[in-house]
DNA sequence: CGTCGCGTTGATCACGGTCAATATAGGTGG
DNA sequence: CCACCTATATTGACCGTGATCAACGCGACG
């Protein structure tokens, strides 16, 4: 990449390379490459051999588990500036597929691997994020586990509201006002749901009727009150 | 603890102390203490201030989240040598309670995170270890979102029966052959798998009738054939 | 011997899945 | 620019898995 791209770079205050020394920037600049992938494109699986790590500089990603007989369940979205890759492992254990157009800021797998082992606050910083991934996994176990399809939706929803808001440029919030996009088919959101696809267009439906959100298009919702939303997050 | 008491520990060479240089672990010794925990007793909460780590030298502890309502999520087991604590947090989000009597080894927190910061090859294990962490949430997101009840009581024997083995003496093995306890009431594994006490109670007969397992108390599980009931852990 | 916690079994119900038809939107070529 | 086509989304009718409610068995312990 150009010298000292990454100083000017859209996600440098908020990914992992958020609080690097200048001297670990330049390293780190040295081993970027930037990379477009299309929405629907696969971008890592366990068959093959994992060669480099990325930052999410746009769009969102999306990590699944495929069980033999087809039925598949999202294990993680992975939105703007967080961390592509499991550390010093060759394989992963599912599928990385873009959810929309993807920019991504790629790292060589050795040359990341370097650094990591060099400058003891990178690994510092990894480990930070991996337990906040586990955190997030966690939550989302209850999520699976225990609540009804009409609490998962709205989880979903306010998850994606809190999120997808000061990432997307078309997302606006004032006070409790919120409109945001999907960045997930229902196909998708059934899988990070564990529902069916006619489930989570029943309970927008729903929403919709009991006045809880708007929707402008398919994909672009409108939550009047997003207290309300997170009221039925939990409970009926 | 007395000197050079890391040096006997049972779980020397399987914890997070496995590759510990001879400073190391001397360092390690000063700062750790044994305690016991009886089963069903509450190690740590959400509500409470974390003030130590611990490996576990034996039984097991579960991990588990809570909806208002009541309702319960076990969101991790962890068994002999496991590590307990979220690095470098003041709280945890889940509750932590011994599902049999446990022994732990603890640490003062401070004094752990000093030792993290000190040597670069704690940190690097901790990140290993938070990763298998998260790669075992993954594959229970599968299994809570998509797998049958009966799919579930299977991958739950099964991997009870992979970890519990080599750890409880009471535990044997030879070829497909396997005899184990299991360290949870029906409740606790309804719990950890999204289901309620009445269909594990349920599937476990059914198991039992197929000729898939047999029953020696209501805690103890033989089977005869590992590799059948593996099938059963996915697929009809 | 009675009580309490845990486990099993049965009868019924309802949430969400399945199968099927229809609607809508986005994209392409005439 | 519109007609057409395919993806994606919605809606309806029906069904089945697992939840709920309830009774009972069993063993540990005072």
């Amino acid at each position: 990449m150009t010298p000292n791209a990454c100083q000017s770079c859209a996600i440098r205050h908020k990914a992992l390379c958020r609080e690097l020394l200048p001297e670990e920037l330049v390293h780190l600049n040295s081993i970027a490459r930037k990379r477009t992938i299309h929405a629907g494109q696969q971008i890592a699986s366990p068959v093959d051999t994992l060669v480099s790590y990325a930052n999410i500089i746009s769009g969102v990603v999306k990590l699944s588990k495929v069980l033999p007989d087809g039925r598949a369940q999202i294990v993680g979205l992975q939105f703007v500036s967080d961390f592509l890759g499991r550390p010093f492992k060759k394989k992963c254990t599912y599928f990385a597929q873009a959810a929309t157009e993807v920019e991504l800021c790629t790292f060589s797998k050795n040359g990341f691997e370097k650094m990591i082992l060099k400058y003891p606050g990178m690994k510092h910083r990894l480990l930070d994020h991996t337990l906040d991934e586990l955190d997030a996994a966690q939550e989302w176990m209850l999520l699976l586990g225990r609540k009804t399809a009409r609490e998962k939706l709205a989880s979903f929803l306010c998850m994606v509201g809190k999120r997808g808001v000061n990432q997307s440029c078309s997302a606006t919030t004032t006070l409790n006002f919120t409109r945001f996009d999907l960045p997930l088919t229902r196909a998708d959101i059934a899988d990070f749901l564990g529902l069916t696809t006619e489930t989570v267009s029943r309970q927008i439906s729903k929403f919709k009727t009991e006045g809880l959100i708007r929707l402008e298009g398919s994909r672009t919702i409108v939550v009047p009150n997003m207290r309300m939303l997170e009221t039925a997050t939990t409970d009926a």
